[in-house]
DNA sequence: CGGGATCCCGCTAGATACTG
DNA sequence: CAGTATCTAGCGGGATCCCG
């Protein structure tokens, strides 16, 4: 069986461990894709981060760097000075998760024009 | 400005311009990728498709399924025979988009047991 | 067979206010 | 500075019924 028969066949098993259901719904959300990427420069603090991801709401993005820690794609890592600092940083995971996530955002960006001219094409048609 | 630098870049824009909100996104919800692997393998019809992916249920299919269409990942093919038979398949586009998708799936299926670690181990910490 | 229409619910995520 | 706590609207998504 070719390697992407099995991979694909996976996609079909019970949800506890399929990997699809499990590992892709939790980078698939709003801000993780984002917050990865913020961060495959190098380390940073909270309200830097803040300020470089247009739009995330403190909470939003206190809860999705809680949950890429839990994961195991991220550490936290704080300095006891005054004021206090944080700064999170991706673990070696995550930097490796970074390689195929940069496949896909490169692949989205070369065919982003295509996919919006399809959206215009197809509500045209469904007029 | 190296080619990762780009992406990345593009990443932190306006939410019109950037890759990641605007087609990353769209396939992060709970069954487009589900969907898009079903398909590799050639064309479907509905109630296969509905069977083979475990859990989905009728409205989600076809709501899936027309957001693909409407992205341009897949063409519904409408054969009107008795009882009707319609046909979903991958389009050229959405073909190459199962590479990269590939790729990440790939990749999810091969750390899920460290991710699984990760989480008891973050749990176990925060008792 | 392949949906459309409706109802409904839980959870996501934003806004706001407060804190060590 | 880097959060936590609370409230709430909105939407994703399931169940059910109906139809060509």
């Amino acid at each position: 069986m070719a390697p992407e028969q099995e991979v694909v066949r996976r996609v079909f098993e019970n949800t506890e461990e399929c990997p699809i259901r499990n590992v892709v719904a939790q980078i698939g959300d709003k801000w993780s894709v984002l917050i990865l990427f913020a961060l495959v420069d190098g380390a940073d603090r909270f309200n830097a981060l803040k300020s470089r991801i247009i739009g995330i709401s403190q909470r939003m993005l206190t809860r999705t760097l809680r949950d890429l820690e839990r994961e195991g794609y991220v550490t936290r890592t704080v300095y006891p000075e005054v004021p206090v600092r944080v700064e999170y940083a991706l673990t070696p995971m995550g930097r490796d998760l970074a390689k195929p996530l940069y496949q896909l955002v490169s692949w989205a960006g070369e065919h982003h024009e295509q996919i919006k001219q399809a959206r215009q094409d197809y509500d045209k048609r469904s007029d």
